[in-house]
DNA sequence: ATTTGCTTTTCGTATGCTCAAAATGCACAT
DNA sequence: ATGTGCATTTTGAGCATACGAAAAGCAAAT
């Protein structure tokens, strides 16, 4: 009933690493959300850098996409492969499986997230408990620690992060979140990465135009990168990290939260990161920071 | 040459675990830094809850520092230990030995910063390097990561963190450090502590009185101290944790810097420090905040 | 009521080995 | 120049067990 019953999927081969996986849901993606069209040529070497992995597994994750219709090889004399399909409409989870490790990361989160799981824990209760070996426990532990959602203890045993569930955490969550924002699209040198900010534009564009009916995972990667994206355009590394940490812990928060954002929401969110975005690339900070702010101190209320 | 050299010490016992090791030190700096006068009972469950660990390493830990002198046992018909002589000249380095896993923390942060150690590197690479096993790698590096000083690449390898000796990093880092305190100390659950505010004050008094000439090191303590306290009584642990993570890239940084700040330099800090506690206990967080500012800026240039 | 001192239980580290996968190098193609 | 395809090297994950240290429990003491 553990990992394993969820690895040996439909699949010809189930021996795909997690990296392969990952790397795999990363080409789909960086194709959508760089509008490659159908015919565009993939090269593995530049793929490799841009994950920052060596060849092997982009290989492999190639070959399996090519197994599913995704890529195919480049027309007659030449050798390679190219993207096959449009995918702006596809879906990510319906091409790449879910890594059973992201699954088991995603099942402990929540289990957290909903009390199920308490804040201090070892180990070794861990075992038994998701019936997966010690070092899957500790590759799922350190990556909890990496995101700064998990700690080792002094003597035995890890600690979670405080959850965000009480009415603490979430207030100073979006306290430090306006604070860290604003010093950010403050900063000095600021500047408009405009691919960066084209690319998160389309993504709400889609959603905006009902293209995309997201899910939960769906919306909050999409709002992710919008507030990232904003912080990483400072120019200073800090604050895109204080960003992305923040971020990991509202993952973990809405991990727990079963009835999901309404849509109407989900578009008012869209409307108002579209108009910070306007407010961003015509240099009106004064207005940027006004709308950020107001933004924000309205996701709090939710 | 490892690890192993520098273990086996003139100890009678050179069992010592690590953990016994810092609680030990633990021990030694609470005496020292809360003030405790010879005769003042030393509690083990009240300790092990102080230092959030079993009782059991409180109990070896008091033990060694019994052999040394520093604890006795109460007098006459009772049981139990109790500060067995005055702390306030004494320094910790002389009474605890460092762990040999701390040297080589330390060690390794000195070869990166230095450019000696590459920013990318293997787990195979440091085990004959340092001639330690994969378990010690393994434990040092999960250390770094918890630490933001590295993160495990996707594949294989870890990268450290990007140091801040580059011009940028360190702009960058004070920047932050600007934002993160100054919107602490306005946080509108800012909250003074006294109990810290004095122990912090007393450390720093201890440096101006010329009772303590600080090793780099021992600075470095009092100086986060300074900075993380007052993170910490914003009431929001997202700013102290920030500050937190600020301090240990700096200590990183210093690791490299053979050169240390002049005496001069550091008693000019003290008082800046001293001044800005007494505004924040005036209540005037104006002056607070403007001496903060005065302060980090002038620490950037050094 | 809390602490000590001892005992019992639980936990995590260490070790050594195997093997799959990631990284890397090179010849050839475009 | 850069990419592909294949071969080789390197890396780290997985596993099973033994052992020492940390945690947890309890009776006696103050």
């Amino acid at each position: 009933m553990g990992i394993m019953a969820s690895v040996g999927q439909d699949d010809s081969r189930d021996d795909i690493t997690p990296l392969q996986i990952e790397v795999m849901r990363g080409v789909v993606e960086l194709i959508r959300d760089e509008g490659w069209a159908p015919g565009t040529r993939l090269s593995v070497p530049d793929l490799a850098r841009r994950f920052g992995v060596s060849r092997s597994p982009v290989t492999v994750a190639l070959g399996l996409l090519t197994e599913r219709g995704i890529v195919a090889a480049m027309p007659a004399p030449h050798r390679g492969l190219q993207v096959a399909v449009d995918l702006r409409d596809m879906d990510v989870a319906d091409i790449a499986p879910s890594s059973p490790l992201d699954d088991l990361y995603r099942r402990i989160m929540r289990d957290r997230a909903s009390g199920d799981l308490p804040q201090d824990v070892s180990e070794a209760e861990l075992i038994p408990r998701y019936d997966i070996s010690r070092g899957v426990v500790r590759k799922l532990l350190m990556r909890f620690a990496a995101e700064g959602l998990a700690q080792r203890q002094p003597g035995h045993g890890w600690r979670f992060a405080d959850s965000l569930d009480s009415m603490d955490g979430l207030r100073d969550s979006y306290e430090f979140r306006i604070t860290v924002e604003c010093a950010a699209l403050r900063s000095p040198r600021f500047r408009i990465n405009t691919g960066q900010l084209d690319s998160i534009r389309r993504m709400h564009r889609r959603i905006l135009d009902g293209a995309l009916q997201p899910t939960g995972e769906e919306w909050f990667r999409v709002n992710a990168s919008f507030h990232e994206g904003l912080a990483a355009m400072s120019g200073n590394r800090f604050y895109r990290d204080a960003i992305h940490q923040q971020n990991a812990l509202r993952r973990m928060q809405e991990a727990a939260s079963f009835e999901e954002l309404s849509a109407d929401r989900i578009r008012e969110s869209c409307e108002e990161h579209l108009a910070v975005l306007d407010a961003v690339e015509a240099g009106n900070m004064d207005w940027a920071e006004a709308l950020l702010r107001q933004h924000l101190k309205q996701a709090a209320e939710y």
